[in-house]
DNA sequence: TTCTAATATTCCCATATACGCATATTTACT
DNA sequence: AGTAAATATGCGTATATGGGAATATTAGAA
């Protein structure tokens, strides 16, 4: 866990594979928009503003991989995070972003 | 910064991309062997299993999206890591992965 | 059962991209 | 200048995928 060894390209796939499912702003706004508990299908299809088949294939596919919890209640599905990584990890990309854009205005106030 | 407000399309597609390039297995084996510093392209397509075309393209992603520090020396260019965000993600959705490996040993293990 | 609302799935299209190969470019050295 | 080494770039291809539209499925209500 702790090894220096190297990672092997197994372990480098699913990790890229993980992080490619939140390297698309519909995914990453239906999880935003989770933050603050379950929500049905046809409630993020209002908010989010991609067609209903559209976040019904998204939320299968953050559901497949462990990030969704998910609840049918009657004809609706609720979903809910299940995981609340994303957060922290949104959390530091946008702390760089900042970094960058901020290091671009330094840069500019230096001419 | 830490407002409620609900976090803008246009933010949401930088993270994105931010994301997106960490979810390929290459990207990320060039990142993990920049992690005890600076590399020549040559090196790293010594260490890396992909053609040097592909290693210098990837390089040039990376730096233009702030993640690599390029210096030519010579006729070699060492590229070296500009962030170190990379290897808490990375650690991140590592745990997230292995809390749910363990979660599947534990309902076998149910059974 | 029949109808309706909610969700899932299929089909198709357009775009993005990882990759290898070949070639161009750059830089140092003779 | 000419050559060789290192890196970058252009081209073509195969694959992946986000998206909408249409359709199928599921489950409750009449």
């Amino acid at each position: 866990m702790t090894s220096n060894k190297k990672m092997d390209r197994a372990a480098l796939e699913k990790i890229a594979r993980m992080f490619s499912l939140f390297s698309d702003a519909t995914r990453l706004e239906i999880l935003m928009e989770l933050k603050e508990g379950a929500l049905t299908v046809g409630e993020l299809v209002n908010r989010v503003g991609v067609s209903q088949g559209n976040v019904s294939k998204q939320l299968h596919l953050l559901f497949d991989n462990g990030l969704l919890h998910r609840e049918k209640r009657g004809t609706q599905v609720f979903y809910s995070l299940s995981d609340e990584m994303i957060f922290p990890l949104c959390r530091m990309v946008c702390d760089k972003l900042n970094r960058d854009a901020q290091a671009s205005v330094d840069l500019l106030y230096h001419i």
